[in-house]
DNA sequence: GCATAAGTATAGCTATTGCTATATTCGACT
DNA sequence: AGTCGAATATAGCAATAGCTATACTTATGC
C-alpha cells in the first residue's frame, strides 16, 4: 500500500503530499468562486446601470432573491461590499480590487479560449468555470498565447 | 436598468439569459467536481495497489476519514461504487465509466497546460480544478493543440 | 396623500461537505 | 484463543448555498 514513487508508477498515482496540495488548492478555489462571481457581477452592473440591485443580481445568477440577500450579508461582513437597507449594494475598495482582478482573469481566459479556436459561446460558458482555477503562471501563458495569436 | 444589447455594451454585460446559463453550468460542474475526484482517485488507487481504503482516500484528498465515509455512502446510493463493510471500496460499471472519462479529461488538460509552457507542477495543480469545467468542445481544442505541439 | 406594486428583509427548511469524538470491527501477533 | 492496534462506522456539530413563504419599505401613480 505504500510503494515509493517508482520510475513508472503505472500512470496516475503521484506523491501523496503533492496530491493533497492539488486538492486543497481546488477546494480553496471552490470556496472563493461564488464570492468572485458576485463582486464581478456587481461591478458589471454598477458599471452598466449605475447600481446593483438584488433582483438584477438574482436574475443574472439564476438564483432566488433571498439567496442573494444572504450572500450580500456575508460579503458585507467580509468587507467586500457595503449595503444600505432597501437600496442597492456597492463595492468597497477591496471589493473593487477583487472585482477588477476577477474581471481581468475572466477576460483573459475567454479571449484565450477564442484564440484557441473554441466557439465564442462555449468560450463564454467554460470561462465562467475555468477562471477561478487558473493560477498566475497559467494565466500568463494564456495571455501570451492570445496576444501572439491576435497579433499574427 | 434594461438597455438592449448595444453594439458596444461598455464591456461586460451580456444577455441575462445567456448569463444565467453560464452560471448554471458552472454550478452544475461544481456539484459534480467532488464526485469525479472521488471516482478518479478510487480508480487510481485500485489500479495501483489493488484496493481503495478509506484512509488512503482521505490521506490523498487531505480530508478526515469520516468525511470520506459519508461521501462513499452517497456514491454507493448513486450507484457509482460498491462497498463492503469494513473493507475497501470498488467501482461499479458506471463508476468505472465516469472514472475513465474523468481521468482522460484530467490527462488531456494537464498535458495541454504543459504543452502551453506551464511548469509541470503548476499544470498538475491547475488541472485538478480546471478539468471539471472543460466542455467537450474545449477539450477537443486542448487535445488538438497538445498533439500539434508534441508532434512538432 | 394614499393605495399598490416592486424590491428588500427575515424566518425557517433542506442538502452538501467538512469536522471531532467515540464505538465497533477486523486482522495480526503472541 | 485472546489482545491490541488499525481501520471503519456512527453520532452530532458548523458553515455554506440553495429554496419558499411572508413581512416590511420604498416608490409610483392616481
Amino acid at each position: 500500500m505504500q510503494e515509493p514513487p517508482s520510475s513508472t508508477p503505472e500512470g496516475s498515482l503521484i506523491d501523496p503530499e503533492v496530491h493533497v496540495e492539488s486538492f486543497r488548492q481546488a477546494r480553496e478555489a471552490r470556496r472563493l468562486e461564488l464570492v468572485e462571481d458576485y463582486v464581478e457581477l456587481i461591478a458589471d452592473l454598477i458599471g452598466d446601470g449605475g447600481e446593483a440591485r438584488q433582483v438584477d443580481i438574482a436574475a443574472r445568477l439564476g438564483v432566488a432573491q433571498p439567496t442573494v440577500a444572504k450572500m450580500l450579508k456575508r460579503l458585507a461582513e467580509d468587507g467586500l461590499v457595503q449595503q444600505r437597507p432597501y437600496r442597492g449594494v456597492f463595492l468597497t475598495a477591496s471589493g473593487e480590487a477583487l472585482a477588477a482582478q476577477s474581471r481581468e482573469r475572466h477576460r483573459i481566459v475567454e479571449r484565450f479560449l477564442c484564440a484557441l479556436g473554441v466557439s465564442p459561446e462555449t468560450a463564454r460558458r467554460d470561462a465562467e468555470g475555468i477562471e477561478h482555477h487558473v493560477s498566475a503562471e497559467t494565466l500568463d501563458a494564456f495571455r501570451r498565447f492570445a496576444d501572439g495569436r491576435s497579433n499574427a
